[in-house]
DNA sequence: ATATATCGCTTGCACTTTGCAAGTGAGTCC
DNA sequence: GGACTCACTTGCAAAGTGCAAGCGATATAT
């Protein structure tokens, strides 16, 4: 039998050239992906910092969707991966500062959701809604402090 | 050969339940497909309104993405559909007040890609955005007057 | 020390969605 | 009436998703 070495070079998903760098594009392909801002709400808003936590989402990860997505949003510097200090098995993820500034994205469309469903779980969080709406980027600008050492903020705002 | 009456009943994509009235999961939901914010992009920044003019985006839309994405933005009514008067084979699409107020959050989009991508494009409207800086929401509320009798902001702040 | 459980993934596979090219039918222009 | 435009629809290959099962490393219980 004969045999040819063959080289592939294969494109991973974030080398892939942008299809444009307009702003609004940027950040869609960037984060833009369903299951890529449901990573980060969690971590916002419900302090989840594990794979097993996010996997354990309402929404419903499938394993590998979860994997890719966590890959992706290391690749763009949205977040960090560290391993946990207390328990070799686990990594913990974070936001970085790159992440963090997606909190005002991620408020104003709470917001505009809170305002279009009927059912709005927003109606649970009432003040935290207010909040939003006098003034995103100061609370916003809180928030990031509170998540460099605490864990999510939902809770503090459930009335 | 023998025949049996089958019933199916199919379900919509729009009529599919949510997966969870979490607001940040009903933003997603609603809108959150990528080419989905792209035709608001289009609408907000070049003042496109026809299935044509979307279909010339730098982006590349498919032919039956636009249109399941079109259809879909009408359903939980984003969009509104008119046909034209001058001209029976063209359709004006055009934001509801629902689809309006989706305009802050592109900005904050617009707003987050600005700072974090190197190349971005959002450098030939240094006006636009430091004006999104300052009072996003208060802006939002002029470009949804101005939408509604003109035809797109981007030109305006072209410097 | 050994067995069992947990954690963060990866793999396989059926199913769905996408992207591209090529229609199609109604309306317009000449 | 014929060519063209507009807003889609269709067919099909390729890519992506969802589910279940597996895997290697670490931790815990006996």
């Amino acid at each position: 039998m004969q045999w040819v070495n063959v080289t592939i070079r294969l494109m991973k998903r974030d080398e892939k050239k942008l299809r444009s760098h307009c702003p609004v594009n940027y950040g869609l392909e960037a984060f833009g992906d369903r299951w890529a801002l449901l990573i980060l709400r969690d971590i916002v808003f419900r302090g989840k910092r594990t794979y097993g936590e996010f996997l354990a989402s309402e929404e419903g990860f499938s394993t590998n969707i979860l994997a890719s997505r966590l890959d992706h949003l290391l690749a763009i510097g949205i977040l960090q991966r560290d391993d946990d200090q207390t328990d070799g098995r686990k990594a913990i993820y974070a936001l970085t500062p790159k992440g963090l500034d997606l909190i005002p994205v991620i408020f104003e469309i709470v917001l505009w959701s809170a305002k279009h469903d009927k059912q709005s779980q927003a109606k649970r969080i009432p003040r935290l809604i207010e909040l939003i709406q006098k003034n995103n980027r100061q609370l916003s600008a809180e928030i990031m402090k509170r998540l460099a050492i605490g864990r999510g903020i939902l809770s503090d705002y459930l009335d």
